[in-house]
RNA sequence: GGCCCGUUCGUCUAAGGGUUAGGACACCACCCUUUCACGGUGGUGAUACGAGUUCGAAUCUCGUACGGGCUACCA
């Protein structure tokens, strides 16, 4: 029988989703559709000091946003849970006592007192970040230097320890990457990792082994950043469960920003989004807008940051999130870093904004204007006013300024804008205008124009000097769509009220 | 410092030994449009450097440089 592909994700509840986040899940779970299997969420709360409330709610809403919903998580259930750390903390602790019994992990009794002096002691200029490994291991309070009744004699009164792992000696530690390939590690020069604080609570490093043994996960992906614990992990596997039985790595490459490595005040400083979704930092209050609320559509976000680091090997750019799961392959994953590019990243979310049909698009267009106080009417008007003006609109966002008009007169009439060559033959035109326009019959574009080009003809004067003061007439400003298609739209009633209106004015 | 990963236009990338090194974003010019966009046409612009292997190297090998990551009882 063969083993269903599964993925998993792991965040930590104690930071917003940003892009990093985001395209590792997108990968984790584009690939596990592509072979029809299991997209896997645990949430990674081991530190309850850093872990953030609401936290964890944020993480769910945002893969809800982006359409990436996990298939198995805390909140959805499945047969492999419980799917938090923190609730499957006793697990642990028989799988860390196992690894000592085995000779391949020990206890340590160090103060973080005593972690630092340490590490001050040994500091020079050549090695600045002196680590507990096997050059250290005797001098140090542990199951290995000391006796084993003292050992015991230390565990019988309760002393907080934590249990690490004991680094082999002389050991090259290999694994396939599936996107760098073969890589190695030379054991001697790792430290020994903590596998289990002194809380009792598991590092990531024991963690992960034991959750993708006990969940069956057979494929783990994750950020570029984890491949220099891969030597522990591996050791882990080997130990504990066998090499044979280990999922498939991949490690991706990370996303950079403008300068190095994208982080979260990237956003701040050069004016762009980096979360999924609006953040608030809990220790600073400080609220980081996200791509839902800057006004990108889902189906933009996930393509960009596809785009990020994989393509398909064609020219195509633009992909939805079925086509992405077609098409998808881990091979074509580039094992660089890509560095995040606002424009572009833009232009993706015009492209969506544009192909999207009016239907798809009313029911955001109309919680915007709504919110805004703007009572839209029904959805008939609204989009065939969304057809008129998305080809403008880089962010959903937009179609307040490009659309409000249709819905209730301009604010403010840009006058300014028409003084400078106003005059009374100009005026007379469109008293002229509207006393024709007041008789129409039919309320059409093309009858529209034409009318209007011949008065301006019999007048002796250039359309192109009216369209300008007729536009502002009727949208406030120098913006929006063709004259005649607003003034279509907006009706004959309506359309003469603003030409007087604004006579009044000049 | 040590270890690991990486390096094609400014940016994202294609080209798995033989191409005038292709596309997209951005930028520039022109066209369309008597607003602003959309759209169309064209342009500027890259194989980090040095050796080697080969008839032939962006592609394979080595070295150098540069960039990034890790080096916590954080993930």
């Amino acid at each position: 029988m063969s083993k269903k592909v599964r993925v998993r994700f792991a965040p930590s509840p104690t930071g917003g989703l940003h892009l990093g986040g985001v395209r590792t899940v997108l990968y984790n779970y584009l690939f596990a559709k592509n072979n029809g299997g299991d997209f896997i969420l645990r949430i990674e709360d081991t530190d309850q000091s850093r872990y953030v409330s609401g936290a964890e709610q944020y993480i769910f809403d945002c893969l809800k946003w982006a359409g990436l919903e996990p298939d198995e998580s805390p909140v959805h259930g499945g047969d492999y849970g419980p799917y938090r750390q923190s609730e499957r903390k006793e697990m642990y602790r028989q799988y860390a006592e196992q690894l000592i019994k085995d000779g391949y992990a020990y206890y340590a009794f160090d103060t973080p007192e005593d972690l630092e002096k340490m590490r001050r002691d040994l500091k020079t200029a050549d090695n600045p970040s002196p680590q507990y490994d096997k050059t250290v291991r005797m001098k140090l309070r542990n199951s290995i230097s000391l006796l084993p009744d003292e050992t015991q004699q230390l565990l019988a009164e309760g002393i907080r320890h934590v249990i690490r792992i004991k680094m082999p000696d002389n050991e090259t530690v290999s694994f396939t990457d599936m996107i760098r390939g073969d890589v190695h590690f030379d054991t001697s020069i790792v430290d020994d990792k903590v596998l289990l604080k002194a809380d009792g609570m598991p590092t990531y490093h024991l963690a992960v082994v034991v959750d993708d043994h006990l969940m069956k996960i057979t494929h783990a992906f994750r950020g570029e950043e984890w491949l220099p614990s891969a030597p522990v992990h591996i050791l882990l596997w080997k130990y504990l469960f066998g090499l044979r039985n280990m999922p498939q790595w991949a490690h991706f490459p990370l996303i950079l920003g403008p300068n190095g490595k994208l982080s979260k005040r990237d956003g701040a400083k050069y004016g762009f989004p980096v979360f999924a979704m609006n953040w608030t930092d809990p220790k600073t209050n400080e609220l980081t807008e996200g791509f839902k609320e800057k006004g990108f559509l889902p189906e933009a976000f996930i393509n960009l940051l596809a785009l990020l680091g994989w393509n398909d090997g064609t020219e195509q750019e633009i992909f939805s999130k079925e086509e992405l799961i077609k098409k998808f392959s881990i091979d074509r994953v580039h094992s660089g870093g890509a560095k995040f590019d606002y424009e572009k990243a833009k232009w993706f979310n015009h492209e969506w904004i544009k192909k999207s049909e009016a239907g798809s698009l009313k029911t955001e267009v109309r919680g915007l204007l709504e919110g805004k106080g703007i009572s839209v009417g029904g959805d008939s008007l609204l989009e065939k006013v969304i057809v008129l003006v998305k080809d403008r609109c880089t962010f959903l966002t937009d179609f307040y300024d490009q659309c409000y008009f249709f819905f209730q007169s301009p604010a403010t009439i840009d006058t300014g804008a028409i003084q400078p060559k106003w005059d009374e033959k100009k005026k007379l035109f469109f008293i002229e205008l509207i006393r024709l326009y007041e008789l129409a019959s039919v309320w059409q574009h093309d009858d529209l124009e034409i009318a209007f080009k011949e008065l301006a003809a019999a007048n002796q004067l250039k359309p192109g000097e009216l369209m300008l003061p007729f536009r502002i007439m009727l949208v406030g400003g120098k913006f929006g769509p063709g004259v005649f298609d607003i003034a279509s739209i907006l009706g004959n009633e309506e359309t003469i009220s603003r030409i007087k209106k604004t006579l009044t004015l000049l």
